[in-house]
DNA sequence: TTATCAGTAGACAGATCTGTCTACACACAA
DNA sequence: TTGTGTGTAGACAGATCTGTCTACTGATAA
């Protein structure tokens, strides 16, 4: 994750481009409503008839930013689970380094759905993708037998709260003990 | 939870009460920031004078808002796993009935927090008081021992897990199962 | 060379936001 | 009777929001 914002947006050739990594930024660190177009235009150094050229309205570019915000995470994700072993323990690890950032602010999704969830449904859609696509990768780390994909769901049930947790704790790896000990009790279950 | 919403605003007496409650309602549905304090004024049928006699500025309401919906919600809980028989399984019937709510829009906490969490710590705050209400609640719920209190922590976390998943999912109640199995290979443990 | 593409700067419209202000009404207690 | 407290309606200021518009620039390909 770390790589994503580490980018220098001047460096990148197209405006669409630039456009997304600010809104990416923006849109995560103070949420969707709080960042208007006239800031996400500015500090991507980009008119805005160029923004508007690229995106119909600002619904657009929210759906974009969730969409390149999914398939960032989830290689991101899938990495650090082999980086650090590919089975159950390994979860603690990934999540580890990514509560360990200093722009941590919890689940782009999660927080999505929170805040617009209501008023665009497509992000509550884009939202179950993402969730979807992280129970697949879960239940890759166990072993194949009967009762893997509800086991699978149960811990994913419990790394979403773990990620909850870690946004409003003071220390974000707080949340990692119970998660630990909830992941144990469901793997010898 | 239902009954806050049911109570009917203009029976209200005070403006300050039918300004809390309006602005419960709006904040719950539609997110903080989506909700302005013309429309909370305007719905509540009180004058903007009134208004800001009351709260010196939308961040007071805010958390006032929030404040409230806290006792609201911790006395809902404690009454509710009172009636399903203050055991951990009734965690379930609980949660269910909040899940089952047609306004269920999740965690007010947990929204706040991803929506405004960054900009006004005082959410913050109160998110983590609230979840700490709520862990002493599910403590109470498991047979004294060593290791109660992690227990409980790990619990919560699943808890937490639960409304977040209940929020995006197309059935809430989906929430349950996962949740139950995580709770009975913790409570085994 | 000329059309096309991707870009720039910045004014503008119209809505909506928070917060302030004036002027008035009514109940009630000292 | 005279404050005081609590309420009303609604205009206003100033900022900010999304989205449109005009007019210009430079590169590149037919």
């Amino acid at each position: 994750m770390e790589i994503l914002h580490a980018t220098a947006i001047a460096d990148v050739a197209s405006a669409r481009e630039r456009l997304l990594l600010t809104a990416h930024r923006l849109f995560y660190r103070h949420g969707i409503r709080a960042t208007g177009i006239d800031r996400i235009i500015s500090e991507a150094g980009v008119a805005k008839v160029t923004f508007y050229r690229h995106f119909p309205g600002k619904s657009d570019l929210i759906s974009a930013y969730l969409e390149s915000r999914h398939e960032r995470w989830i290689a991101w994700f899938s990495d650090a689970l082999r980086r650090h072993g590919d089975d159950p323990e390994a979860l603690i690890a990934a999540l580890g380094e990514w509560f360990g950032q200093p722009d941590f602010r919890g689940c782009a999704f999660i927080n999505g759905v929170g805040e617009m969830g209501a008023e665009l449904p497509d992000i509550v859609a884009i939202a179950r993708r993402h969730k979807q696509a992280m129970l697949t990768i879960i239940m890759r780390l166990l072993k194949p037998g009967k009762g893997r994909k509800q086991l699978a769901e149960s811990i994913a049930l419990a790394v979403d709260g773990a990620i909850v947790r870690a946004q409003y704790e003071a220390n974000p790896r707080d949340a990692l003990p119970p998660l630990r000990r909830a992941l144990k009790a469901l793997v010898r279950s």
